[in-house]
DNA sequence: CGCTCCTAACC
DNA sequence: AGGTTAGGAGCGA
């Protein structure tokens, strides 16, 4: 070894375990040895081998070594007998793996470490140490964080599955210190997985501040008396001894006396033969098949290695398949008949609830479909039933992005099919592979132009009801393959008509198949995992995708029969009819638009936020006389009522200091500047973080935004958004509301924002009847002021803004279900004061208090309210003994009539607006609901006309159901970019 | 990595 | 104080 020499050592066990997990538990070779490992590392090792011959990258390996862990029982244990005591022992089919593994890394012509009583990273530290005083450099393939005190001049770490490279600079800024001072970092924060103490309470922001502070672990020990923070202090002065094991037991040795010397992991040129031979014995043919081409050896000439094991090799697991001799439930099997039985809704309610209770679910006889002319059969059976439940099964999330990789259909309890259209193959490989050896490994698929052709006359149908299960997302999927669903039923959104406040449990499909036929699907989880675990529907085994995916249909049919029904038998049905799956191809239209967002604007205003940030963090600092992390409430509390000894402290919860926006604001009313500071930091920190750093991220290849709409996620009946949320873009601050600024108009259109004026203080003046709320409203006046004047006695001319403040604080409380409690907080005022303006407001408006009682008691009576529109809100806890709880459901009870009847009304303005807009020849497109208002992209020249049509579909929404006795304003205007139209 | 807590953005 | 979603800190497996 020597200057301009490159090692690279791969930390293989790290390796192996990422192998493990990276890939299908399942793979085997045809023996039926668990072989998944072998492949994942052979795959890994291999592009890692291929990589480092690129000269374009710059760093050609001299020198490799892959290095392992031998026993579990090092140097380590005599320091601390607990160290990784807690490790489970690997998973029983990995552990045959190992020898193979081994034997992998030699096919490879590499140097395969490990020694008795060492961890790989003390062997990776020794080598790097000899190699580094040898003048090379190293690369250390592995992302482990207890190697990162290794980096330094000429070393780096290499994290090959993100292919990432870290130097030192990286290293700080992942974990807030240099290299070298990882180790005390460590030290301090400990390490649950190899059962390192470190110090309880710190974690790695809190160290890497304590060591910024005082240099080093012994200083910082030593010094530790001079800490402010009590509990901080008392941690480190008790377990002052504790960090300093720990600090043992994560410095590496880089002593280690080597069996192998450094000089002799002289990298040779692969033998492509020995290789080959391996990889064929292995089974890998495509790994076999790359390597090949690389090396230029041809595969077929190569003779199969014969691989000895030095360990048990477990056999297939082929239990015999269960006989239990269930018959798939047919449409004709007891559902028909009872159904034809049904005289009235509820008794085809009950019988259908029956039907349920008893269904089985033979996954067995599911089928998969996999070339046109079963497909076509299937959907016959379709066009005879009239009904066809059907779901798609996509590679992401995202029904904007995810590609289709399937479609499951069911015509009848029981009967259903999964149609795999765009598999891959389970190792992952699948575009290296042409389309028919693809087929020899997974096989035949329909290709999905001829499936999609086959499928959009049945879905598009008028025959044919189509059900599923949040259908806005398969519909999305499906406008995107050039089918538009037609008509369709949405079990989610039955079930939310029926009862919104499931909600919490949520309406997936899942939760209701357990509650609705007592029958737990094959979750998703279980198909592909979670987590590090997770991998992609696409590559799952066919077979387990048909099960689990045609299950789905299945359970969506079966949920349909018994929820369907109700909706009649419970006075719901128009609710679902007229203000649920309408709007689902509306939002689905909008979300597939997204809106137009300015990059180099958020860009910026990041690069001016972060100024400013810095600029605070500095004065913070200087302020409170000591470094901290702003961002932690918990440091923060103690360092304002802890050592500064600030009044006012309030405790959450969790009894930690209270400092959201209120107590601070309230200590910089005092004359207090730190609380001021923190004030604006948090704000910048929040518009950077959440929007101006975070938005571009969701943008697409046109620079434009589509968010997520849930229909089926709050108790109200409001809509909800999501990756990204654009309901709650910034609009209160000037800072904020230059974030708005990026949301933009294309060349030639212009923005349209309109929103409802007051819309819940009108909806209340209509269903309190309250004649001066209604007159004002009618008038125009300012409602807030009109509420003061009658309050106060006072005239609206030259009214004190803090009257009209407190009047519209008071207002907003209403809506909300007042509490004294509340209105205190929200005013800062004594609780008895906010009684007092409570007990005043009741009197001039005794219609609100009538209003008040008598939705508590149709609550109490009923378990739910009412929207204007017959939506209904289940509050179960409404009589419940706890007074808080109870009191909690009043409010709620009181609130969702109005908030609910607002988004009823705006519902109706939607689903009305596309053909509105049709019928008067406007190109106007709907993007965006923020709950009381509506974004378009307009075309310049047709921005007053629409401004016009919008208003009065708007305002018009309630007609002709419910005819408000009071206005409904709407406030439009049109502007280059959604700010300036606001 | 996943969970809870705290905070903050919106209507 | 009614209804949401999102991000960072801290903790524990």
């Amino acid at each position: 070894m020597k200057k301009g020499d490159h090692l690279f050592l791969v930390d293989g066990s790290a390796y192996i375990f990422r192998a493990y997990h990276a890939l299908p538990p399942l793979t085997r070779k045809s023996d039926g040895l668990p072989v998944g490992a072998v492949s994942g590392f052979c795959n890994m090792l291999w592009k890692l081998v291929e990589e480092s011959r690129d000269t374009s990258v710059g760093t050609i390996p001299t020198h490799f070594a892959v290095i392992f862990d031998h026993s579990s029982t090092t140097f380590r244990n005599a320091l601390y007998d607990q160290y990784k005591a807690n490790r489970t022992a690997p998973p029983e089919d990995l552990v045959p793996q190992f020898p193979l593994i081994r034997e992998a890394v030699r096919a490879f012509d590499l140097p395969c470490i490990e020694k008795q009583g060492f961890e790989a990273d003390d062997l990776i530290a020794t080598y790097t140490r000899q190699a580094v005083a040898a003048g090379g450099d190293v690369t250390i393939v592995s992302s482990d964080k207890d190697l990162m005190q290794l980096v330094g001049p000429g070393v780096i770490l290499y994290d090959q599955m993100k292919d990432k490279r870290l130097g030192p600079e990286e290293v700080k800024e992942k974990f807030g210190v240099y290299p070298e001072k990882m180790i005390d970092l460590q030290a301090l924060v400990g390490d649950t997985s190899d059962n390192v103490p470190g110090v309880p309470g710190i974690g790695p922001k809190t160290a890497a501040q304590l060591l910024d502070e005082y240099g080093d672990l012994e200083a910082l020990l030593e010094r530790a008396g001079e800490i402010k923070q009590a509990k901080r202090r008392e941690n480190l002065i008790q377990f002052a001894e504790q960090a300093r094991l720990s600090k043992r037991l994560v410095t590496l040795d880089c002593e280690t006396p080597l069996d192998v010397a450094l000089d002799e992991l002289f990298l040779n040129e692969p033998d492509g033969e020995k290789l080959i031979a391996f990889l064929k014995a292995m089974e890998f043919t495509t790994l076999t098949r790359r390597v090949a081409a690389t090396l230029a050896v041809s595969a077929s000439e190569v003779e199969t290695a014969t691989i000895a094991v030095d360990g048990p090799a477990r056999g297939p697991d082929l239990d015999p398949p269960a006989a239990d001799g269930a018959a798939p439930l047919t449409a004709a099997n007891g559902a028909g008949g009872a159904a034809r039985l049904a005289l009235t809704p509820a008794m085809l309610v009950e019988a259908r609830r029956a039907e349920a209770a008893a269904a089985t679910f033979d996954h067995a006889a599911y089928l998969t479909i996999r070339d046109e002319a079963a497909l076509k059969a299937f959907l016959a059976e379709a066009t005879e039933t009239g009904i066809l439940a059907f779901d798609t099964e996509t590679d992401t999330l995202s029904a904007m992005n995810g590609r289709l990789v399937g479609v499951s259909l069911a015509v009848a309890p029981g009967r259903a099919a999964y149609v795999p259209l765009g598999h891959v193959s389970p190792n992952g490989e699948a575009d290296l592979l042409s389309d028919t050896s693809l087929e020899d490994e997974i096989g035949p698929q329909i290709p999905l132009e001829t499936a999609l052709s086959a499928m959009k006359p049945v879905l598009e149908d008028e025959a044919i009801l189509k059900v599923g299960q949040n259908t806005k997302y398969d519909t999305l999927v499906m406008l995107r393959h050039g089918i538009a669903v037609a008509p369709f039923d949405d079990t989610m959104l039955i079930s939310y008509a029926l009862d919104a406040s499931a909600s919490l449990a949520g309406h997936g499909m899942d939760e209701l198949s357990e509650r609705f036929l007592g029958h737990k699907p094959i979750s998703f989880k279980d198909l592909c995992g979670s987590g590090r675990n997770a991998r992609p529907i696409a590559s799952c085994e066919i077979e387990r995708v048909t099960h689990y995916a045609a299950e789905d249909a299945d359970v969506t049919l079966r949920l349909w029969r018994v929820l369907k029904p109700r909706l009649a038998a419970e006075g719901l049905a128009s609710v679902y009819e007229r203000l649920e799956k309408p709007l689902v191809p509306v939002l689905a239209r909008m979300e597939r638009r997204g809106i137009m967002v300015d990059r180099q604007i958020l860009s910026r205003l990041s690069g001016r936020f972060a100024q400013k940030q810095g600029a605070l963090e500095a004065e913070i600092a200087d302020l409170a006389g000591e470094e901290f992390n702003p961002g932690s409430p918990k440091q923060l509390g103690e360092i304002l009522f802890g050592k500064l000894g600030l009044p006012g402290g309030k405790k959450t919860k969790s009894g930690q200091w209270s400092t959201d926006v209120k107590v601070l604001e309230d200590l910089a009313a005092e004359g207090h500047a730190l609380p001021a500071k923190i004030v604006e930091w948090r704000q910048l920190t929040k518009l950077k973080g959440t929007y101006t750093d975070t938005l571009p991220n969701h943008m697409d290849e046109r620079g434009r935004i589509h968010t997520s709409y849930s229909m089926a996620s709050t108790t109200t009946g409001r809509l909800s958004s999501s990756e990204p949320n654009l309901q709650n873009i910034p609009v209160r601050t000037e800072e904020g509301r230059a974030i708005r600024t990026a949301f933009v108009a294309p060349e030639g259109t212009r923005l349209v924002s309109a929103d409802y004026s007051q819309i819940e203080l009108r909806i209340l003046a209509h269903i309190a009847d309250i004649p001066q709320l209604k007159q004002a409203f009618r008038e125009g006046l300012d409602i807030h002021a009109m509420t003061a004047s009658e309050m106060f006695g006072l005239p609206v001319e030259g009214m004190d803004p803090m009257v009209r403040r407190r009047a519209k604080a008071i207002n907003f409380g209403i809506i909300y279900g007042i509490s004294a409690f509340g209105l205190a907080n929200q005013l800062s005022i004594p609780r008895e004061e906010a009684g007092l303006y409570i007990k005043r407001y009741f009197e001039r408006f005794p219609g609100i208090r009538d209003y008040m009682d008598e939705t508590k008691a149709f609550a109490k009576k009923h378990g739910y309210v009412e929207t204007l529109f017959g939506r209904r809100a289940h509050y179960p806890d409404i009589s419940a003994s706890n007074p808080s709880m109870r009191a909690f459901n009043e409010r709620a009870a009181i609130n969702a009539p109005i908030q609910g009847t607002a988004a009823d009304i705006i519902r109706r303005a939607m689903i009305r607006m596309d053909d509105a807009l049709a019928k008067a020849g406007l190109a106007a497109r709907m993007l965006l609901q923020v709950h009381d208002e509506l974004v378009f992209e307009v075309p310049e020249d047709e921005v007053e006309p629409t401004l016009l049509l919008v208003s009065e579909v708007m305002a018009e929404a309630p007609l002709p159901r419910v005819d408000l006795s009071v206005p409904l304003v709407v406030d439009a205007k049109a502007a280059g970019n959604w700010e300036a139209a606001h």
